[in-house]
DNA sequence: CCACTCAATACCTGCAAGGTATGATCAAGC
DNA sequence: GCTTGATCATACCTTGCAGGTATTGAGTGG
């Protein structure tokens, strides 16, 4: 048997009649009648009653007749939904992120997404660096978001946003009292620095560009995220290095405030790994959003 | 696409490797190759990832690996279903019965019936002679039961039982005294005959059996059944002739006796019918299941 | 670097789906 | 009562496509 089977069946059965129906399957009248035959002959059953006004169902054709239209349905509707999920309009998108990931444009960029494309699951995963290359590698994950990422060769990146740094003070430290603080002065004050875990990374950047700023920084702790350094900074621990977005943590007692003189290089970077061989179009999906994403929404970036 | 289509991707599914579900299949590798890619192009979706190793799905592949089985699943079914109802196992029997039929036969048949084919419906219709030859011929009833039938050239008949006659009678009558009364000595009684409507009928039976024991009843009163007349017998109106499976109806005050001296062809005949041109595999089950009714069962029908 | 494993390609063959012409059957109409 | 028209069935031809064999290409592992 043949969906060809069915849908000549369901013609048949709808317009009781041969001819009419060859008419509207566009065949001549003499292959579906044989074909009305194959199908009886298959089945072991007489589905019509011959008569000389037409084709009438039996009763078990009447019941094949909603089977076969229950099939039929069914295999449009696979064809819809497998197509949909070709397209990356369907399925299951599975993230890794990092932990203070949720301060940057992340979250803008997931929401994005899921109002382009409802029907996608996107699941996060938080994993470290090292982590999400390690799940890129075995599927567990279709994209990551990091920063300072080393270029590898099985892994595709795209840059998601850059921002520059910003000091976050006790508010009753003299330097808070500027607007703006020049980088140098940072030099004689403890410095809570993060990630922990793998290398290179953030924390990298902060001793590096401490380094070409002529000092040595006094690192007072060394924490996992953003949100426990600046905690840290509340409880007096220090001041700490964090991208513009931190400023989404608004600690009683800190402040955040710009640096002047600032090394060259100064800015950080978000950007999001792929695995370059797939061709997944979940995948092909998310990284045209990410670029329509850069193009409508630079600016919020940089405030 | 075809169901081909959907074995065919299956199987490679499963064995994700094409050279083993051709082996499978029991075709070569390249034409499955083929197929797989029609299948792809005709989507317009990748569904597997080739890798050195094999075939893997893509998470379209996954969605679709799940609806082809869903539709093969629901073709077998169909077609299992519909072979059922191609051979009477399933579906629906409607059967014209008349007012008293529920004294004979009937109901034992009907229980032999469904017990073979308990996924059928047997619905009942309570239609008169003429009204069963009608919805006959208007497919609305494919049997059923009467007597005195006289042939027809569209409508077969299939004699299920021959019964003989008893008189009912008042307990308290002179001649219900006798274990058996000589049919002439009915002469005097006034007569209760049954049915009113379509004629011939068995009240035409009952006036020519008297007519040959050379009298002619005096009709008290007639009714429209079996049932009826036995309760006018209760009441005093006259005896009345029944076939004997009528002693199920116990009157008080109403006593049946068998008769003698009775005219030849003093049997009445239960028969049932149906479409000469009807094929359907529900007739023909039924029509056996007569056939062995009367074979396993004919003593009970003469006590 | 070679052998091995897969999938893909090229090309051929045969069957069965589709087409045309015609027959068989029945109902309705002049 | 024969004819006409409608309907499904049959006969026979043609062709497209499924399936086969042989081979190539690509990537892996010893």
């Amino acid at each position: 048997m043949d969906l060809r089977h069915l849908r000549y069946f369901v013609a048949v059965a709808e317009e009781e009649n041969i001819g009419r129906a060859a008419a509207r399957l566009h065949i001549s009248q003499p292959p579906l009648t044989r074909q009305i035959q194959q199908l009886e002959e298959e089945l072991g059953v007489t589905l019509f009653i011959r008569t000389p006004r037409g084709m009438a169902l039996t009763q078990a054709g009447e019941l094949f007749l909603e089977e076969a239209r229950n099939i039929r349905a069914l295999v449009e509707q696979a064809t819809e939904r497998t197509q949909r999920a070709g397209q990356g309009k369907l399925g299951r998108l599975d993230v890794g992120i990092f932990g203070s990931a949720i301060l940057d444009a992340i979250p803008k960029l997931l929401l994005a997404f899921r109002n382009r494309y409802p029907d996608v699951k996107v699941v996060l995963h938080t994993l470290t660096k090292a982590e999400q290359i390690e799940a890129l590698r075995q599927r567990r994950i279709t994209v990551g978001f990091n920063r300072m990422l080393a270029p590898l060769d099985d892994i595709g990146v795209c840059q998601v946003s850059t921002e520059g740094l910003l000091v976050a003070i006790q508010a009753d430290d003299p330097l808070a009292r500027q607007p703006v603080i020049r980088f140098a002065e940072l030099q004689h004050h403890p410095m809570i620095v993060f990630p922990t875990g793998a290398r290179p990374s953030f924390i990298d950047k902060v001793i590096g560009l401490c380094g070409t700023a002529g000092f040595q920084p006094s690192i007072s702790q060394e924490v996992g995220d953003a949100v426990t350094g600046v905690a840290l900074v509340a409880s007096g621990f220090g001041v700490c290095l964090v991208p513009e977005s931190a400023t989404t943590l608004q600690f009683p007692g800190v402040v955040y405030r710009a640096l002047a003189d600032t090394p060259p290089n100064f800015f950080v970077d978000l950007s999001c790994i792929y695995r370059k061989d797939d061709q997944s179009p979940l995948l092909g999906a998310f990284l045209e959003t990410v670029e329509d994403f850069k193009k409508t929404c630079p600016a919020p970036l940089r405030v």
